[in-house]
Order: C-alpha cells, then sequence, then structure tokens
DNA sequence: ATAGCTGCAAATGCTTTGCAAGGCC
DNA sequence: GGCCTTGCAAAGCATTTGCAGCTAT
C-alpha cells in the first residue's frame, strides 16, 4: 500500500513548475541529483554516468536535452574552460571560478574573493552580459 | 632572375628559429598571416579559410599542427570561451577579452583596462597560472 | 642520413537531430 | 487530444591520429 519511492522534495517539483517544464521522471530524477545537494560542476557525460549509477534509466540526447532546458530558464550556468567539453553550473548567482588544469576541475568563488576594481565601458550600443574571472591553477 | 617571391621578413624567420620550429613552407605562409599585421584572434578553420584565399597549399591537418605547435612554444596563446571552437590569439602578453556574444568575436584588453583588486590564494600546493576575464558583451 | 613535417583519409569525441513512441496537462 | 518529452540511431562538427611520403638540417 504504502508507496516504495518517495516524492521528491516539494522544491525541486516547484522548481520544475517556477521554470515551465514539465516535470517528467527524466528531470525530476537529474534535478534531484543536480540540486540535491550543494553546489555542483557537472558534464553531460558525468551527469550520465551518475544517473547510471543510480539506476535512472534516462538516455545522454534527453541529459543534454535536460541540461540545455534548465540552463535555458536560468536553473543551470553553463561554462566553457576547455573546448572538448561544457560544464554546467548548479550555482546561477554571480561568481567566479577556480579551474584545476589537471584534473579538469571547477571550484565556485565567492564574489567577495575576486575584487574587480576597475571595467572598459561596454563598446557602444553593447550591454555587458556577463564577466567571467576564471583562475587557472596548477596542482 | 630576379626571384618573384620575396622571402619572408627576418623577424618571422627568426621568430619561428627561436621557438625551435623549423621553417617549412606551410609554417612560414602561417606564421606570416598570424603575425604579419597587428594582433589576431583566429579559429583553425578561419585561418585555413583565409590560407586558401591567399592561395597557400596547406591542409586543414597541418593548420591543427601548427596552431598547436605555435601554441606550445608560446608564439600563440589559446582560448577556449565556447565549447565549439578555440581561439587562438597573437597577443601572448598578459591581458583579457571583450567577447561579442552575437559575433563570436574576441577583442583584446589591455591589462590597464581591466584591474584586479584581489584574488584568492592559491589552494595550497597549487599555483596560479592564469587569470582569464572575459567580458561577455551582447550587441 | 635522419628526425621532423605534411597531407590525406579514417577515426574520435562530444553534441545535435530526425522521428516514432510515450507521457503530461 | 494535443503538445511536450524521450530515446534510439544516425548525422554533424571540430579536432586528432596513423602513416606513407617529403623536407630541413
Amino acid at each position: 500500500m504504502m508507496p516504495l519511492k518517495r516524492w521528491p522534495s516539494p522544491t525541486i517539483l516547484q522548481r520544475l513548475h517556477d521554470a515551465g517544464l514539465r516535470p517528467t521522471r527524466q528531470r525530476l530524477a537529474l534535478a534531484k541529483i543536480l540540486f540535491g545537494a550543494g553546489d555542483r560542476h557537472v558534464t553531460a557525460e558525468e551527469l550520465f554516468t551518475e544517473a547510471k549509477t543510480k539506476r535512472v534509466k534516462v538516455s545522454l540526447a534527453t541529459i543534454y536535452n535536460a541540461l540545455h532546458d534548465f540552463t535555458s530558464r536560468g536553473l543551470l550556468r553553463e561554462i566553457s574552460i576547455e573546448s572538448e567539453r561544457s560544464y554546467f553550473d548548479t550555482n546561477v548567482t554571480d561568481h567566479h571560478h577556480f579551474f584545476f588544469e589537471r584534473s579538469g576541475e571547477l571550484q565556485d568563488l565567492g564574489l567577495d574573493q575576486v575584487k574587480i576594481a576597475s571595467l572598459p565601458a561596454a563598446p557602444k550600443g553593447a550591454k555587458i552580459a556577463r564577466v567571467d574571472v576564471v583562475i587557472r591553477v596548477t596542482d
């Protein structure tokens, strides 16, 4: 009688709903992985692997769809640091990154950890959409 | 009698030589395109197209080889802004960029145009290799 | 002579697409 | 019901690799 599986936390359902995305089984599972525990930086392949580990049935194409859907609705932020892969960051607030060249890992930096004293004015007719600071470190 | 083609400017020959790269016909031609006129930001495909336009016989594989050889010898700097392509910058001094999202173009910013007031310390055991600031603008 | 380069074609790796079947509202 | 979503396989791109033939030193 009692359902064996728990419902997703209301915040995740709410989050998808607010974003205008249908709460399908796949999206719910992926959102749970992504938003369920602190800030994360994942590649499509990593998320795919993690989903398989957690016995979530989802195709790679759907992973890509979900990552892009989430990104376009503001639930994720895409970061291109290396040409080979894209990272998706669950932290969509204004912030910067450490990039570990050896491992390919990203680490968030608080906005207070990087202070920019001056920026050039945007070229005429242009608007500054975002300022990305990546501190590349070799470990 | 008089040779129809001029010799490459000595600085380009010298540049390749100093970098420990043999001055082959292809590398000389590409270096001339790249370093012959101010700072540039090119993708492999753009350089390939430009070479063809200038009647330089070179294969795409060689373009990639040359770009990477030049980069590893410090003649170019590789920049990954979008996952689809890599840019190679002929300006290898410390500097930052405007990135025009619509056109995909890059523009150098002088070091004096972006002042960073504070940076976090590198994680222990790590060294800061480079700090990249990309100002994304929408035109 | 010989280590380094070049170019072709094939292979790779990541990402997207076409489209039929299935799921949400 | 109708539109959105999924999944598979195939296609697409940028980039790399294998390797035979060429070239600089």
